[in-house]
DNA sequence: TGCCAATCGGAACGATTCGATCCGATTTGA
DNA sequence: TCAAATCGGATCGAATCGTTCCGATTGGCA
């Protein structure tokens, strides 16, 4: 139940970019491997991964650089999650490419799976990448605690 | 963003234990491993976490064996998810515990992770082990509604 | 039109975590 | 007191993840 580390990092690159004319100003790599911190062969990796899944527009050349192909406000945490990851999938069960679970016949819980599948995409859809470039966050004042 | 195979595993047990009496009646490992087809050392595994956890009630000795401590309805699947896999924390910066974060100083979005996490808890907690151990899903025509 | 600079894309290596298996310690009933 | 059955921890193998490197492609500029 955790979020893999390119995910975080891809958000981070994204959140900068929305920064940056709201991600309409074309921006390479490099720049913002060094304004993230994130490393520069990791980000590279990454950005073919969100150009090939559509979420920014790349130019290649002198000059080159990618944006953001929406707006911020319209691109949300579960396409990023997708975008990285493959498809949310909670368990095997979910997606029809595998079927190597040892049970998958008399198992009980399997037609629930789709269930929480759902509700936790619909979790991750209610974020959009504007608020996640915030500075200030709506959200966090109230209580920024977590329950061990 | 994908459960391990023990907490699919957890939940097929439990969901097997709850339908014996709801859970009130004293069930072995092993017979529930024959039941539900998992593996016998991963459920011997599995149990030792989940009694660990306080969810199920073992008892050692000839003719022992474990049940549900509390009763079906009053056990989320966001329990389950902490028992086998620890705190929910969908990134490093989450728990207070890892602070190997390499962005860590100027990370515009790490306050932002923290709505993140209550969202997806939400929609874990919102599921029951009653709704996963029903043989029809009740709730699956409907839209599973979560708090963004 | 040719050259150079900057970028994308894929492939290979190492590290970490996960998952399955085994054996010893503990406890209860006869 | 003995024996059976269980829990609990420790060990080993496998898969995935994360990082790094190098070649192929593209566009600007002289």
């Amino acid at each position: 139940m955790r979020l893999s580390s390119l995910t975080d990092y891809a958000v981070v690159l994204l959140g900068a970019a929305a920064r940056h004319c709201g991600g309409m100003a074309r921006q390479n790599a490099t720049s913002l491997a060094e304004e993230t911190g994130v490393p520069l062969p990791t980000a590279q990796k990454l950005v073919s991964k969100l150009a090939a899944a559509g979420l920014i527009d790349s130019a290649r050349g002198t000059g080159g650089g990618f944006r953001l192909s929406r707006p911020p406000a319209s691109i949300t945490l579960a396409d990023i999650v997708e975008a990285v990851e493959g498809p949310i999938a909670m368990t095997s069960c979910v997606d029809a490419a595998n079927h190597d679970c040892a049970i998958e016949g008399n198992c009980r819980v399997k037609p629930h799976w789709g269930a929480v599948n759902r509700a936790v995409r619909g979790a991750l859809a209610g974020i959009t990448l504007a608020q996640l470039a915030a500075d200030a966050p709506p959200a966090a004042q109230q209580q920024m605690k977590v329950e061990a």
